[in-house]
DNA sequence: GTAACTGCAAAATATTTGCATCCTT
DNA sequence: AAGGATGCAAATATTTTGCAGTTAC
């Protein structure tokens, strides 16, 4: 018999993939787990190493396009040019991204946060500039690091 | 016989080049060319295809690793996960970089520029998280493109 | 049953490394 | 002359595409 969690959890992962129009399979369900099991964000390789042998490398690069398409996750820009994806709040939809919260990287363990509660600040540009998203990311010590 | 402005150009690129240690080639000034005479940021790929067929691939990928290391260019994180490299200001070196300005990239034309004179907002963190270098890029429509 | 999804094979791209040769100092 | 830089070849790694078989609905 499951766990209470993981019926719970299982709920959820299929609750969200019906919202989004996608049918339920076993790697759908299980990155969208791993996602929820993990404080941070996840890019492709951690996807790979995580989910074992289970899944075939195409499969985790089709999910994820998936997922960014139909705005499941957003992709966080990084300096070494490796790509995390970490899941959106329930705001975000297929075509509108509403992530205004700043990511942050931690040097010590590399984990990458959404930090939620802080909002990207207004930039004031220069004339002649008009401003459309605004992306910050902050690298330091993280909260399990210092 | 070359106009001023090649010979002022090419001596500032020696200047450059010397400053760092580095000895003065012809991939290097050419690079380095590609740089000032451009208003944003490159990408390898952009570099590569400037360059005609002048250089090999590799030369290009070792060549902005020295500039990097040296702290003659910066790197530009974007959210397609393509780096893009811009020249530093004078107040760079190796191992310390201050690009503390913002980075806008045009929806339009994609040109990446450095904003040098809009400096990164102080962004108040959580409690447990220590803040070291602060990287904000904003997306919209750039001067040229209105 | 049908459309959507997956896995495999393979192509296309991108990046790194070793080494012989050439160029800068 | 010596050390560094380049170009070529080749090894790796990453991402994309086509297609046949499988699964979800």
């Amino acid at each position: 018999m499951p766990k209470e969690a993981t019926i719970i959890n299982n709920n959820r992962l299929i609750k969200l993939l019906k919202q989004n129009g996608l049918s339920i399979t076993d790697s759908r369900k299980k990155i969208l787990q791993l996602f929820l099991e993990q404080d941070g964000a996840l890019s492709h390789g951690d996807i790979e190493k995580r989910a074992g042998e289970k899944f075939d490398r195409v499969t985790v690069y089709r999910t994820l396009q998936v997922f960014v398409d139909k705005g499941i996750v957003h992709t966080i820009p990084t300096a070494d040019n490796s790509i995390r994806y970490a899941l959106c709040k329930d705001e975000c939809g297929e075509g509108h991204h509403h992530d205004h919260h700043i990511h942050f990287v931690c040097d010590t363990c590399n984990t990458t946060y959404c930090l939620d509660d802080v909002v990207t600040p207004e930039i004031k540009l220069p004339k002649g500039y008009s401003a459309g998203h605004v992306e910050v990311v902050v690298e330091g010590v993280c909260k399990n690091c210092q």
